[in-house]
This record gives structure tokens, sequence and C-alpha cells, in this order.
DNA sequence: CCAAAAGTGTTCCTAGTACACCCATGG
DNA sequence: CCATGGGTGTACTAGGAACACTTTTGG
């Protein structure tokens, strides 16, 4: 297998992007630009570049498109079929990216014509991006089972309720009020603060803060974060 | 985004190849027949060629060194960093699979410089190949405490202790023989066979045979397979 | 007859699940 | 004062974990 003679293929990364707004799980998507499929529905994505990580490739889509960094973003896998993309044979390296949608820049994103859309809204997308939207969203439930990353999806302060209906929506499937509480206080990693949310009730909810450096200590004692 | 103008790149795959014998989970590495690192420890692997998929090219490459098809493989993930080949930027998709050594071609893998290894005896690996190894195993324990693949690494007949040896294996620590037994065979998925397998006691363990197709009617009935 | 591995049941405890009422407050 | 969502405790059950002795048989 020399490296001279084999062959050299377009690589692309397309990035799977979350928020949770309204009390709803919601995808970022765009029109796509370009022809093939030109004006179709599509996940985010570009090609990668020389002198450019795979990651590094889906760093830049993803602040190109919402403006935002330092975000949780994960690679799912690779997707290699040759005749996945009509217009020619790409290589897609796919990733998921969670994000706060509240933070991100809204304009940034219409400029690229992307949108938010909640998950029983998707219209029918390009090429094999409804499976990549399917396996994203078998990673993000067996993910978000063990391992703190709802929080990424959520403001800084937010109610259990709030956290709560997250988890709901990501499992599709309602959770008991009182043993999620049990659940979640039990691991001592939220700190409670004496600010309310009175938005969605005229009694209020207590927000919360994840305290990531006290979940990090925790865990080097043993904790298994589950939920 | 135009196509036309995106750099094009090197893709590999490279395989993590996993066997059960002597009661050892073992893997299957070969000495690397060109420069750069020759003769260094490596993965099987090779490049994507045109009009082949990730999962062709990581068959193909499995069926060259082992001689065995239709066995076990899944991707673990893209390795997409610039500098992890250092011989030439190479994009690498890595795959894992599972193999019965008993069935497969030794003479073809010895051909190929092949050599089954025990996991505490890997010496150092080229590249980020021994990442691509945790990486793999740490797969490998996720996908089997929740899946039957466990069954890929035995021989067609097998005894319970052997079964639970492997576990332990890929576990990395001892599990109870009764409370094995009582969970695997309260799944309702072996079939008890009039053998005994008698190379390992002198009273003889009795084998038995995954029911795959008991196994795959079940599934539809709600069970969950977990060990 | 004995060494060595195979095979077998029971108890305890933890953690999940189900479930209903009071509280606080804005309008 | 009342409608609305927030907050709280207990009882039951199932499943995981711990644990020791008997059986078989080749050498």
């Amino acid at each position: 297998m020399p490296y001279e003679s084999a062959p050299r293929h377009l690589v692309a990364v397309d990035c799977i992007i979350f928020g949770f707004e309204d009390g709803k799980l919601k995808l970022l998507i765009i029109k796509r630009k370009v022809a093939p499929m030109e004006g179709a529905w599509s996940m985010v994505g570009g090609f990668v570049q020389e002198g450019e990580s795979t990651n590094e490739a889906a760093t830049r889509v993803l602040q190109q498109t919402t403006g935002i960094q330092d975000i949780y973003m994960d690679q799912l896998m690779c997707y290699g079929d040759v005749e996945r993309d009509s217009g020619a044979r790409v290589i897609s390296v796919a990733y998921y990216a969670l994000i706060r949608i509240s933070e991100h820049d809204r304009i940034l994103a219409n400029q690229h014509g992307a949108h938010w859309l909640s998950l029983h809204q998707i219209p029918e997308l390009i090429f094999d991006h409804t499976q990549m939207l399917n396996d994203a969203l078998a990673r993000l439930r067996d993910k978000a089972h063990f391992h703190p990353i709802g929080f990424e999806l959520l403001p800084e302060k937010f109610s259990l309720p709030q956290l709560r209906n997250l988890y709901e929506e990501i499992y599709q499937r309602p959770l008991d009020k009182r043993n999620f509480r049990k659940k979640i206080l039990a691991m001592d990693i939220l700190e409670k603060l004496d600010e309310k949310d009175k938005s969605t009730s005229k009694k209020g909810a207590h927000l919360y803060r994840f305290d990531k450096k006290k979940y990090n200590a925790l865990t080097q004692h043993g904790l298994v974060f589950e939920i």
C-alpha cells in the first residue's frame, strides 16, 4: 500500500446540531445553496481542508454558521458509501453538537439560511442526512444516560422542571417528577441558587446550576452519573 | 463549498481485530512492510479505493489478511488529525472485528506477517494505533454489555465456563459463577447440547449453542440482552 | 481415592417504580 | 379565592450481589 499510488477522496464534515427551546428538542438545519439538490434541507457541513483535522473542520463549520465556539461536540461516525452524495463521491465524517440556543447568534444563523426546527417538524433531508439524524439521536440518548451532557443544552441557570422536561424530550417518555428530583439531587452535583424562575408558574421554580468542578471531583471518587 | 475546488485526501481503513484463545482476549497485528516505520507493529489496514465504500474497504482488508469473510465488524470512528500518520496526511476510518480464531486461516495470516497477541503483550504500535486499541476495547465492553456479540469470539459450541471466562476478559473483572449462569440461562437464548467438553476438567462441561433465531424472536417481544 | 473443575439455591440489600397531596402566588 | 405549576415522602418489588457445598471422573 504505497502512499503515492493510493486514490484521493473528497472528505466532508456534517454537523448534527441540537438545541433545546420552548420545551422542545430542536435541530439546526440549512437550505442548501449549491447544486445538486440546491434548496433542499441539509445538515450544516463543509469540506475538510488541507492541514485541517476533521475535528477542526467541524468546529470551523459550526462557528461559521452559528458564531458559537466552545460548545460540546463529539464525533458520531463516518459515512463512507460510494453513492451517498449524488454530486460526487464524498466521504463524510459526522459530528453532533449541543448548543444553548439562547446564547447563539441567530442573526448569523439566518444569514446562512439556517433554521431551528423541532424534531417532529423536520422535513426530508438530502442524501443520508436523515440516517445521520437518527444515529445522532440514538447516540445522544445513550450518552445523556450516563454523562452530564444535558446541561450543555440548558442555560447556565435552570429549574428542575426544565431539566426533567429536557430528559423527557431526549428519551421520548415521561419521567416521574419525584423520582427524577430524588435521583438528580442525590448525586449532589447541582448548586441551588437563591433565584426563582417565575416564567412558567406563579409559585416559581428554584434555579440550579451544574457544578462541574464538584462533578469532576465526585467522579474521581467513584460517582457514576446516571439519569 | 463547490465540489471542484475542494482538496482531496488519502483515506485509509484500519481494523482492530479481536480474537479469543486459551482463555485470553487477543489482537491480530502485523509488522508493517512499508516506510515509514517499516517493521513496526500496526493494525491491519489499507487505502480506500475509488468506487469502494469504507465498509467494503475494511471487509476487503480483513479478508486479504485473514482469509475470513462473514464476520462481525463494526465501525469504531474516524481518526482525522493532520499529523497522525508520519508518512502523509491520511484520514483513517477504524473498524473493530470479532473473529473465531479457530476458524481463521493462520497460514494466510502468517504470510502477511500477522500475529495474534494477548492484550497484555501488545508492543508499542505506530501512529495513533494504541489510541485506536483503547477506544476499541472501550467500545467492545459497551457493546458486549447489551448485545450478544461475545458469541462471535467463541466456537459455535461452547461451555458456560468458557463464556464466563470470555466476559471476564472483556470486562477485566471476575464474575460470580452462579449469578452468571442464572442470568444467561434466564434469557433462554442458549441451546443445551448433549455433548460435553472434557478438555478442561474430568467431569466435563456441557456445551451450548447460541440460538440466534430464538434471540431475534425474543427481542421482538421485549427481551433486552444484558450480561 | 483424590484433585480439579462443574454445577447448584438462598438470603440480603439496593435501587427502581408507583403513587397523592399540600404549597405558594399572581391575577 | 382559585387555578396553576412546584415541591415533597412512603411502600412495594425486582434484580443484583454475596456466598459454600456437592458432583463427577480421569489418573
